[in-house]
RNA sequence: CGGGGCGUGGCGCAGUCUGGUAGCGCGCCUGCUUUGGGAGCAGGAUGUCGCAGGUUCAAAUCCUGCCGCCCCGACCA
């Protein structure tokens, strides 16, 4: 049994906040000796912390389980072998953290599985009756992050569950995803989450369909847009806009007048100085393809969407998309003759994009392709021709949604799950084939289902604290409920704790002693910043007069209770706070 | 990788400009007192000043290189 007297547990908690934390889980989880760093996005649980850790894979284990997956552990080292089968070992980039060992044999730490359960899956099960099959584990995952921010939310080295699905046809891929798509739900609502299932960019694991589960934080690195009306809701990378494509008017069309615009390269510079709306200019963004660049044009108040713009060039030109992205200075220089800041589509020879918002627009301003220098009254077809008109940008609150043409609203969320319905990418690659009822080979439809165990800790801080600290859920506080006990010299008060103690632990409620030697203020300051929901006060004066104190951590009030009463009491709030969920 | 900032005891920081005994608060140890919101008094311990090299009689401080961390951006299941 874990050491739960506060005399002789580990609990570091401090004072003040940590100097390099930003966000306040990382900020509280610090304080109240939840987690230390050991290197830049690399943590170590401390006892609390683990606790807690645990007992979110506990709620993730138990509705994995009920949705029929089977819990395996798979390596966190992996060779690269099966990594250039799939194709990504060159794919992944430098992400992927590589190992040579003592032979010279190049591995990988795993930030994903789908290799490793593709091999052993296909080494397994070889017939459509062996199908379906869901494998999931709860294991340890390494990426090396461009930029590991604002602690457990995005780390490095983080707890993770994944799942991974096979099925012989799509429709039956289909009923697992549904099934981890229900799971995914009631897991985060056991956990009490306000949260977003939202329509989401497959990005480099690739598939069709898929899901992210998005915590609602204004912290949260991810925007997303809900629908009001329709309930449709995805990621800004993936939301669908309706907008109405009307032709311009017909307006009359000014002769074009280069104007200075002496070191004015952004929009707003080039609003303020030649006092017109971003509205009415418009810009001109050059991304790089494979081979070739593109420009793109957005009116200068809306934001370019790479995964939209891509996905467009996919779907309706020839060009070789590859890895799209916004043209190196050195690119844009080259293809505008112009510095970096005033590029515009008139004179360009590589084809230009422009979003369905330029349609209307008549006699706008763009760059000239020469430094310091805009162009007045701008017309697509007169001046410039367009090589077509798309969605190409980001959604934003007040767009009208995609679906119902409803108004979007906008939130920040944190990703704390994401499903996939991936088909047959890695089966294909991989040759995972089952011998169908025909005596076929077919590959076997996947599916694949994460969900960031150790970010949900942050994320579940992020939307229960306040001022004093932490404010946990019961179902994930390292502990239910802590004694205070204000006078542990005291014989009669440290008998009645003991009491507590030992009757709150054989009834299953799992509680903390604090039975430290130090200053009143210090113990409730460390039980309000380590967020335990229940706290009960010892003190020599209430127990002189036959009373204790109870206090939820999330509420206000401060409760007397005689000494009878409390045990009893303490129980049936934890019972009641762990069934409600 | 680009821009900015930082690196001094366990934590938070001052000292660096203008080179000359390494400091403060918290924490820690000992003793006494104290006990309803981070207790008081007294005593005490703890530093390769990120690393390496250079300048100098003398470097936390000046110079060069490297490493690490944080923030913004690019990037990202």
């Amino acid at each position: 049994m874990s050491p739960m007297r506060l005399s002789q547990a580990f609990l570091p908690t401090r004072k003040e906040d940590p100097a390099d934390a930003e966000v306040v889980s990382h900020r509280l989880l610090v304080r109240a000796g939840y987690i230390r760093m050991i290197a830049r996005g690399i943590y170590t649980f401390l006892p609390l912390g683990w606790r807690s850790v645990r007992k979110i894979e506990a709620v993730v284990r138990e509705e994995m389980d009920r949705a029929g997956a089977l819990e395996i552990m798979m390596p966190a080292v992996q060779p690269a072998e099966l990594w250039e089968e799939s194709g990504r070992w060159d794919e992944y980039g430098p992400e992927l953290l590589r190992l040579t060992d003592r032979k010279g044999a190049d591995f990988c730490v795993g930030p994903t599985h789908e290799e490793v359960v593709t091999d052993l899956v296909r080494g397994d099960i070889k017939s459509y009756k062996q199908l379906p099959i869901n494998l999931y584990q709860i294991q340890t995952k390494f990426r090396d992050e461009v930029r590991p921010r604002f602690g457990l939310m995005r780390g490095r080295e983080f707890v993770m569950k994944d799942a991974y699905s096979f099925d012989v046809d799509i429709e039956s891929a289909e009923t697992s995803y549904q099934a981890m798509f229900d799971a995914y739900h009631r897991i985060f609502q056991r956990l009490g989450f306000e949260y977003r299932a939202v329509e989401a960019d497959t990005g480099n694991i690739g598939g069709s369909t898929s899901h992210e589960f998005q915590v609602l934080a204004d912290t949260g690195e991810d925007e997303i847009v809900s629908c009001s009306q329709c309930g449709y809701a995805a990621n800004v990378e993936k939301a669908e806009i309706r907008v109405d494509a009307t032709d311009r008017e017909d307006v009359e069309l000014h002769p074009t007048e280069k104007v200075p615009t002496p070191n004015a390269s952004s929009i707003s510079d080039v609003a303020a100085f030649l006092d017109k709306a971003p509205q009415e200019i418009v810009k001109t963004l050059i991304f790089q393809a494979e081979e070739t660049l593109v420009a793109v044009l957005l009116r200068g108040d809306h934001d370019a969407n790479p995964i939209k713009i891509a996905t467009y060039l996919r779907d309706h030109t020839d060009i070789e998309v590859g890895d799209l992205h916004l043209a190196t200075d050195a690119a844009i220089t080259k293809a505008t003759n112009a510095p970096v800041g005033f590029a515009g589509p008139v004179g360009l020879s590589i084809p230009v994009f422009a979003d369905l918002a330029i349609r209307p627009l008549a006699n706008f301003t763009v760059g000239a392709n020469e430094a310091d220098t805009h162009l007045l009254n701008v017309n697509y077809d007169r001046d410039f021709q367009v090589t077509a008109f798309a969605d190409l940008r980001l959604a934003r609150e007040g767009d009208a949604c995609g679906r119902c043409g409803g108004a979007l609203t906008s939130h920040r969320g944190i990703e704390v799950g994401h499903v996939f319905l991936l088909g047959d990418k890695y089966s294909r690659s991989m040759e995972a084939h089952f011998l169908d009822q025909n005596g076929r080979h077919q590959p076997m439809q996947m599916g694949c289902y994460g969900i960031g165990v150790t970010r949900i800790l942050a994320a579940v801080v992020e939307q229960n604290h306040d001022d004093d600290g932490i404010i946990w859920p019961m179902a994930i506080a390292p502990y239910h409920a802590i004694l205070t006990v204000l006078h542990p010299d005291n014989e009669d008060v440290m008998a009645i704790a003991n009491d507590y103690y030992q009757q709150l632990q054989d009834a299953g409620v799992e509680v903390l002693l604090d039975d430290r030697n130090a200053g009143i203020g210090a113990k409730f300051k460390d039980a309000d910043l380590i967020g335990i929901p229940l706290r009960v006060t010892l003190g020599a004066r209430g127990v002189k007069e036959g009373q204790a104190e109870l206090k939820l951590r999330h509420a206000p009030d401060k409760e007397f209770l005689s000494i009878d009463d409390v045990v009893p009491r303490v129980i049936d709030e934890v019972h009641s706070a762990l069934h409600k969920s």
